[in-house]
DNA sequence: GGGAACCGTTCGTAGGGAGAATGGTGGATC
DNA sequence: GATCCACCATTCTCCCTACGAACGGTTCCC
């Protein structure tokens, strides 16, 4: 194995999007923390929003948790009024959940503070860098299967 | 506040850079599990052939990461054979960390894995974006002092 | 030479998530 | 139409990781 040819290992897209990545969750926890929620709250009132699924279980595989931990966010987020469970009339096993204006406004407010960090972190770029980056992401975004 | 203008938060950076950094991170954590090392191994490794750090408290402040994690760290790569505790003659306190022969030939195997991961990542992008995304990681991961 | 500061190690602890067990509901089968 | 099986949400327990504090050993300063 020739080690000399091959680049430094904190130099690979996969080592650095690891660090970069952790760092960008750190720094959006730190921004709606003071909201009272986390990450993964976002992440679902996300998926809600997109009307991408509506029961717990489906929340839970788009979101790749384990159900039981949706039961936790769905609990937090329903004590700050963002979040509505319903039992279905179809299937009263199911709740389908809701975004409330509240949840809307709070998640409104993460995407502010989430836009901010951008224009934060890509400060440092071009334009047109920071364009090719942002497309580039995107990409590997939707071919990852993150929720959208 | 106007919602509309917004754009979606799951399409911000730091938002996808989050997600995207564990999946990668997974993979990658995937990828060495068989060596019988975690990411973060590698990252010390990793410093330690860069050599920007030699004692116990600069690696754990240069990872970002407690003093004792080091410890436990370091127990795996010394049980490995990978580094070399040896008491820094010039400062009986420290621990002077080297990587040995067989720790560089553990961390070329990581490196190679993550190139491979890189391609495998890419692949559904064109060399030209490939080229300027590796580009712009790498200055947000200067930036945001990521070990180098 | 004695006390304060530093380094590495160990121990205890808290937070997050996974998995199994429970209760309630719907559908299929006969 | 009654019974058994499958499914959804919830709760409970366990594990794993990292942090912070406490502890020996060592050095530096006065």
């Amino acid at each position: 194995m020739s080690e000399a040819e091959l680049p430094e290992v904190t130099t690979t897209l996969v080592y650095r999007l690891g660090g970069l990545g952790a760092i960008a969750s750190a720094r959006f926890a730190a921004a709606v923390e003071p909201l009272g929620i986390r990450p993964k709250h976002v992440a679902l009132m996300a998926v809600l929003s997109a009307g991408a699924a509506a029961s717990q279980l489906e929340l839970a595989q788009t979101l790749g948790v384990v159900a039981s931990v949706v039961v936790g966010l769905t609990d937090r987020l329903e004590a700050l009024g963002a979040v509505e469970r319903l039992r279905d009339p179809d299937d009263r096993r199911r709740h389908r959940l809701s975004l409330t204006p509240a949840g809307r406004t709070l998640l409104a407010s993460c995407t502010a503070a989430a836009t901010a960090l951008d224009a934060e972190l890509t400060a440092s770029l071009s334009p047109a860098e920071a364009q090719s980056l942002h497309r580039a992401v995107g990409v590997l975004a939707s071919e990852t299967g993150l929720p959208a």
